[in-house]
DNA sequence: TTTAATGATACTAATATAGTATTATTAAAA
DNA sequence: TTTTAATAATACTATATTAGTATCATTAAA
């Protein structure tokens, strides 16, 4: 089972390549392609959605690419699998669409939503700026 | 996203009501389905699958279905996901179906992985005994 | 020998994931 | 002002996973 999709994964290569190259400020997409070996149009697609959610800027036109809104201390993983992966719930009970008859009392649900609090707990802590410097 | 799949949260449903009456040792798909309101024919695939794994024996025939191989305390629910998700990784950052050229580096795999290793333990500790107790 | 249960296996439908293609827009620089 | 090098928007396609159904075989008790 995957924790992390694709989107979010190349989204946190993405951002830790331009934090570590930020002294030039704006990074195109062909160079993060190059430098990552992640596919272009999709890519793309993934910065544009970060634009979109106010972590990067973009630029268009030539001289164009994309830069930092937020510092990348500032930009937790959560918050990049918030982006494309939604809420970090880690069970949702449905039953053939309609909610669960014992969505109250039902213990798994529980224990997992509290362990699922630890869980996010973590992942607040990892955040591109510490990933940058890393490895 | 969800951490438990529709098979898993079944399975863990069938066998915590199974646990519940288990004085008599013998239930049949039909009972769980009635007091459950799970997919019939879902579920009987979901409780053959628990039956080649061990954890349930089954018994055909007239008077048959299916009881315990193990006890409820010694089924613990990372054993129930492993059978339906396969095993507990967090994060495979494969690349275009090839390895990831920074496998050995990449910060985030380590991290996370160190994480799973911590969810894995905190989950280890729920098993169908203590479900049954509860709720 | 009928009946009430599971076993095996193939099939289908729905959803999520991963990725591609196309056309429009923008801004710098020649 | 036209070319060029960048992103924007959006629709499309392919693949994999998940969820569920259907059919026919097997078994054992009554």
């Amino acid at each position: 089972m995957n924790f992390i999709s694709r989107d979010t994964d190349y989204a946190v290569r993405a951002l830790t390549f331009m934090a570590k190259v930020s002294k030039k400020d704006v990074v195109t997409v062909d160079e993060i392609v190059e430098a990552e070996y992640l596919p272009e149009r999709f890519l793309r697609r993934i910065l544009q959605r970060l634009a979109k959610t106010k972590i990067l800027s973009s630029h268009k036109g030539k001289k164009g690419g994309f830069s930092f809104l937020k510092r990348p201390s500032e930009i937790k993983l959560t918050d990049i699998i918030e982006v494309f992966q939604g809420n970090l719930e880690l069970t949702n009970c449905l039953l053939k669409g309609r909610i669960c008859p014992n969505v109250k009392t039902c213990p798994l649900r529980k224990r997992l939503r509290k362990m699922g609090q630890e869980v996010d707990k973590e992942l607040k802590k990892i955040n591109i700026g510490l990933l940058s410097k890393e490895g």
